[in-house]
RNA sequence: GCCCCUUUAGCUCAGCGGAUAGAGCACCCGCCUUCUAAGCGGUUGGUCGUAGGUUCGAUUCCUACAAGGGGCGCCA
C-alpha cells in the first residue's frame, strides 16, 4: 500500500482550508483501497449534530460492488480513515444504516472558518475551489423603450444583476450589457400617439408613465380605428431605412425612456455596461454580415416553394423548410426577422461576426457606454464582446427563438459558441388574485393567476412597488435615515424578486412583496444590523482568538453556515440561480438570530475567552452576510 | 398534434437518489429592567398530483395518465 498522503492543512487567505474537499479526498482514497473507487464519496454536512460535522453514504453505495453489508463497510473504512493524518477531524464515527461521519476538531477548523469570513474583501475574487467561468457576457433587463419599467422587467434585472455579481465575485470576468430594442412594433405604437396622435405628456406626469399611458391609449385606438396601422408601419419603414427625421424623433424619445428605466435600475443598484441598439445592429449591417455567413454555410437557404416560397429558411435537422422545426429568417419582402438579427448580435457577441460597433460615452451614468453607428467617441481600446459564453437572461416564452440562435450557431460550425450559449430562462410574473383585484381585473373566474400586460396596463410599476416599499419600511423604522429606509426597501423587493426558482412564476402579491419579516430581504437586513449592533457594544479587546473547550450547539451550527458561503457561491454560480444564494443567506440570518437568542448578551459575559470568541464569531458572520447580501445587490446596513 | 414548465402543510415556496420531508406566512400559546422583539421558543398542520417501473433505498430517476400555465408566426 502506498503511504498516505497528507490531506489538508489550516490552509492560507488566498486558499482557506476546504474542509469538505478533504475529506472527500481522504474517503475517496479509502475507497479506492477497499476496491470501490467508482463510488462517489459524496460528502455532505451532517444530517443532525449527533451525527458529527460531515457525513457520507459512501458505504450505502458500495454494498453492491463489494458485495458486503453496508454497516460492514462503514466500520472498515471508520477504522481505515483512523489511521489516515487528517489534522482537521478529530475522530470518525459510523451510524446506521451505515453512514461514516468526520467528527473535526474544533482548535482546528474553528478558527479557520472564522478567518476565512473575516479575510472577505469584495475588492478580492472568492476562490470556492470551482473553475473560474469563463469570460461571459450577460444580457439582461432588455426592456422595450416604450414604457415604464414593470415587476416583470424587474425580475429579469434582478436575476441578471446577481448572475453577474455571483460569477464576478469569484474570479469571473463578465460583461454586462442592456439590449435597447429602438425598431421595434411597440416603439412604434408609443410614436404613433406621441407624434402622429399628439398625445401630451400631464403636468408632473414621469415621461416613462406618459409613455406606458399613451401606448395603451395608442393599441386601444387600433380597434376603433384599423387605418391608423397604417402610420405604424410608416413609422416602421422609416426606422428600416434609418437617416431621418423619424428616426432621429424616435431615437430621442426611446433614449428619454432608456434614461427613465436607467434610473429606475439604479434604485436597485443594478447597472449595465453596455447599451446595445438594435438601430445599430441594423444600421452597421450586422445582419447582411450573418447573412453572409449563414448562405455560405448552407445554414439558410433560399425557398422557391411551398408555403415558405420567397424565404430564407434555416431547415430543421432533417432538411425539411416547411415544417414546426423550419425558421424563416428573410420574409418574401425581404425584410430579416427578429431571430435572424438576434443571430447576428449573437455572432457578434462570441467575436464571430468579423464587425463591431462603435461606441460612446453614456451621458450621465458613470461607467455606462453605448453603442452608436456614427459618432464614436470611445476608442478601440475599450473592448465588449468578444465572450467566452453569453447569457441571455430572457423569459422562457421564449425558448424556441432563442434555441433557433443556439442552432444557427451550430450550423455554422460554431460548436463550441452553441453549447455556451445559455438561455436563462425564467418563468414570468403574474398577479396574484389579491394583487389583481387591488389593479381592478374582475377575478370572479377564480383563476390562481392573472397576467400582466403593458399593451391593456396591468401592471405594477417596478418604481410604483419600491416607493410603497418605502412607505412601508419609514412607518416602522423609528430612527433610520432616508437612505437606510430606501436601500432596506430595495433590498426587500429584490429579494422578493430573486428568491423564488427560475422555474416557477411569481404570483405577486403586494403583502407577500412588501414583507418586513420572516423570509424577507428585511430580516436578512436586520441580522446584519443586529450583528454590527453587538460589535459596536462589545468592544474589541485585541487579544488573540481562542476556541472554547466545548462549543454551544447554535455556535457549532452558526460556523457550519460560515464555512458554507463557498459551497453556496459555487451552486448559485453552477446554477446561475440567485435563489440559491437567497436561500443561504436567509438560513445565515435565521441561524444568527438563533445564536443571539440563546446565548447570554455578550456586553455582560465575564469569561474572556468566550466573550472574545463570541465576538469574532459575530464579527465573521457579519461580514459573510454583507458579502452575500452584496453579492444578491442588496445593501447591508448598520443600523435601522 | 408536438415541445417546455408547474403540481410538496390552509396559503407562498425550499428540497430533487440516502438517516424521522423543511422554511416563511396564517392560526393558537408563551418570551422585552440584559448586545436592535423588523426577533425567539412552542402548538397545530403532509398517503410529496395519480398509477406503474428501476433501485438495497424514490418526494427526488424512468414511463403513462390527470390538472393548471406557456410555446410551436413571413410578430417583436
Amino acid at each position: 500500500m502506498l503511504a498516505r498522503p497528507r490531506f489538508g492543512g489550516v490552509g492560507t487567505l488566498a486558499h482557506p482550508m476546504n474542509t469538505r474537499v478533504d475529506i472527500t479526498a481522504a474517503i475517496a482514497q479509502i475507497l479506492a483501497e477497499l476496491g470501490a473507487s467508482e463510488i462517489d464519496p459524496a460528502v455532505e454536512a451532517s444530517a443532525k449534530p449527533e451525527f458529527g460535522d460531515w457525513s457520507t453514504p459512501a458505504a450505502l453505495r458500495a454494498a453492491r460492488v463489494l458485495r458486503k453489508p453496508p454497516i460492514a463497510i462503514a466500520n472498515e473504512m471508520c477504522s481505515l480513515l483512523a489511521e489516515t493524518d487528517l489534522d482537521v477531524v478529530a475522530k470518525w464515527t459510523v451510524s446506521p444504516p451505515g453512514y461514516v461521519n468526520a467528527h473535526l476538531a474544533d482548535p482546528v477548523w474553528v478558527p479557520a472558518v472564522i478567518a476565512a469570513a473575516l479575510a472577505l474583501d469584495p475588492a478580492i475574487p472568492l476562490h470556492t475551489g470551482a473553475r473560474t467561468p469563463l469570460r461571459t457576457l450577460v444580457e439582461h433587463t432588455n426592456t422595450n423603450p416604450n414604457k415604464a419599467a414593470h415587476i416583470g422587467h424587474l425580475r429579469n434585472a434582478c436575476i441578471g444583476d446577481s448572475v453577474a455579481r455571483i460569477l464576478r465575485r469569484i474570479g469571473g470576468d463578465v460583461e454586462v450589457q442592456n439590449y435597447i430594442d429602438d425598431t421595434g412594433v411597440q416603439v412604434a405604437d408609443v410614436t404613433v400617439g406621441v407624434r402622429e396622435l399628439g398625445m401630451a405628456q400631464q403636468d408632473g406626469e414621469p415621461f416613462d408613465q406618459y409613455c406606458s399611458r399613451v401606448y395603451v391609449e395608442v393599441c386601444r385606438r387600433y380597434e376603433d380605428s384599423p387605418e391608423l396601422l397604417e402610420k405604424r408601419r410608416a413609422v416602421l419603414h422609416a426606422l428600416e431605412a434609418g437617416d431621418n427625421e423619424m428616426a432621429t424623433f424616435v431615437k430621442r424619445l426611446t433614449s428619454r425612456i432608456v434614461d427613465c428605466h436607467l434610473a429606475t435600475m439604479a434604485r436597485f443598484d443594478i447597472g449595465y455596461d453596455l447599451l446595445a441598439w438594435e438601430s445599430d445592429i441594423l444600421h452597421l449591417g450586422f445582419w447582411q454580415r450573418a447573412f453572409e455567413q449563414l448562405s455560405a454555410a448552407g445554414a439558410i437557404v433560399s425557398v422557391t416553394a411551398g408555403k415558405h416560397a420567397g424565404c430564407w429558411v434555416m431547415p430543421a435537422d432533417s432538411g425539411d423548410v416547411e415544417g414546426d422545426e423550419a425558421k424563416v429568417f428573410i420574409k418574401s419582402d425581404g425584410v430579416a426577422t427578429y431571430t435572424a438579427k438576434d443571430t447576428a448580435y449573437q455572432l457578434w457577441k462570441f467575436g464571430l461576426l468579423g464587425k463591431d460597433f462603435r461606441y460612446r460615452t453614456w451621458p450621465g451614468v458613470e461607467g455606462l457606454t453605448t453603442t452608436t453607428s456614427n459618432d464614436g467617441d470611445v476608442d478601440a481600446d475599450a473592448r465588449f464582446g468578444g465572450a467566452r459564453q453569453v447569457v441571455n437572461v430572457i423569459d422562457s416564452r421564449q425558448a424556441y427563438p432563442q434555441g433557433i440562435v443556439k442552432r444557427a450557431l451550430a450550423r455554422l460550425g460554431h460548436a463550441e459558441a452553441a453549447k455556451r450559449s445559455i438561455h436563462l430562462a425564467y418563468e414570468v410574473v403574474a398577479l396574484s388574485p389579491g394583487a389583481a383585484r387591488e389593479l381592478g381585473i374582475d377575478t370572479s373566474n377564480g383563476g390562481e393567476k392573472y397576467a400582466l400586460s403593458g399593451r391593456t396596463g396591468i401592471e405594477v410599476r417596478a418604481d410604483e412597488l419600491l416607493d410603497r416599499a418605502i412607505e412601508h419600511v419609514r412607518a416602522k423604522a423609528a430612527t433610520a435615515d432616508d437612505a437606510t429606509v430606501r436601500c432596506v426597501a430595495a433590498g426587500a423587493v429584490r429579494y422578493y424578486l430573486q428568491r423564488f426558482t427560475l422555474t416557477q412564476i411569481i404570483a405577486f402579491d403586494f403583502d407577500e412583496a412588501l414583507r418586513t419579516n420572516g423570509d424577507s430581504g428585511v430580516y436578512l437586513q436586520y441580522a446584519h444590523a443586529r450583528a454590527a449592533g453587538i460589535l459596536r457594544k462589545v468592544a474589541d479587546d485585541g487579544g488573540a482568538l481562542s476556541v472554547p473547550q466545548s462549543l454551544e450547539p447554535v455556535e457549532r451550527a452558526l460556523l457550519h453556515c460560515l464555512d458554507a458561503y463557498r459551497y453556496a457561491l459555487t451552486d448559485a454560480a453552477a446554477q446561475l440561480a440567485p435563489s440559491v444564494l437567497c436561500n443561504y443567506t436567509f438560513t445565515l440570518a435565521a441561524t444568527l438570530s438563533d445564536f443571539y437568542e440563546h446565548t447570554p448578551a455578550m456586553v455582560r459575559e465575564q469569561d474572556a475567552t468566550v466573550r472574545r470568541f463570541r465576538r469574532h464569531l459575530v464579527a465573521a458572520t457579519k461580514a459573510t452576510l454583507a458579502d452575500a447580501l452584496h453579492t444578491l445587490g442588496i445593501a447591508a446596513p448598520d443600523a435601522f
